[in-house]
DNA sequence: AGCCGATGATTGACACGTCAATAACGTATC
DNA sequence: GATACGTTATTGACGTGTCAATCATCGGCT
């Protein structure tokens, strides 16, 4: 994109040298670039999305199948209002229903269907044989090393900082 | 450090062991939690998606800051659908307006407008110091070039698939 | 009992991206 | 110069995600 680029530097190395941000746009850009191909493979073998994925993964290997929607936004690491929205598509879809608990009920009880556990069950090899192919097979283990190490200390780096 | 893989392997070693995936995870919700962090931040500082970003960027080192859209297509690496989409927004908001080139009238010209210049040079600086907060600063040289060296890999291997 | 703040979840408006279809224009070919 | 074809860009429908507002319920307190 950029070949060479006269970017106002000094005053105490503010700001990231030309190098260290093609580093950094390499990095984000090759991470969406594979995220992109997973979902389209997903897609087009499986008609599933990555988040599709994520909720039946979980619910698959919850204690009968379901599980509270507060739970399942904790694991999946997502916002309520984003899994209320998924939850909805998926529910369009029957993949997924919503019952209401006994306990307390303002909550929800997420619950796997047939449909969507066999949806799940058909996706889960052509997913890990994709991850394979297009991350793991790409990397010799010392790189596998080097990128799990890499990610850890930026994860790190970001409790850090906020 | 742990070397062992209770999941349900062998058969010629078609999936992914525990750990592999481990890291395939830890990678992709990495770079998902940065790209992340640096929205909100041009969001909240500037007003500015990453995707205005790069589109003002690209037009600001344009000659005359002017650009073919199918250029700047190219340059970002997107579809034109997705661009056509987004400049519809950015010109609602006087970031860029479009011209009709006098040669090709099929295409477009995207010109900067004084708004989007304004925008843009009010971000570089926060946004570049963004990524090195969050990116450069938190790893050492080596484990820098070692993001670069995975992430070239991991492209030339894409090709390869492709 | 009645109020009140916290909690669990949903909703609406909007930004973003993809895919498929379409429109508008250039170009070669006969 | 009319037809056919490829190129450039836009559009519409839809899935996805964010943010702020809302709704219903729970639980404690007086």
């Amino acid at each position: 994109m950029t070949m060479d680029t006269p970017v106002p530097q000094r005053r105490g190395r503010r700001l990231p040298t030309t190098e260290e941000l093609r580093v950094w746009r390499d990095y984000i850009e090759t991470a969406e670039t594979l995220r992109q191909q997973l979902a389209a493979q997903l897609q087009r073998d499986c008609s599933l999305s990555p988040a599709d994925y994520v909720v039946l993964l979980a619910l698959s290997e919850a204690p009968e199948q379901r599980m509270r929607s507060s739970q399942l936004a904790d694991a999946a690491g997502w916002t309520r209002s984003r899994l209320s929205h998924h939850l909805a598509r998926m529910q369009r879809r029957t993949l997924i229903h919503r019952e209401e608990p006994a306990d307390d009920s303002r909550g929800a009880d997420v619950v796997l269907t047939p449909t969507g556990a066999q949806a799940f069950h058909g996706a889960t090899v052509p997913h890990l044989r994709a991850v394979r192919e297009i991350f793991v097979d790409a990397l010799t283990p010392e790189q596998l090393a080097a990128a799990g190490d890499i990610a850890a200390t930026l994860r790190a780096h970001l409790g850090t900082t906020r």
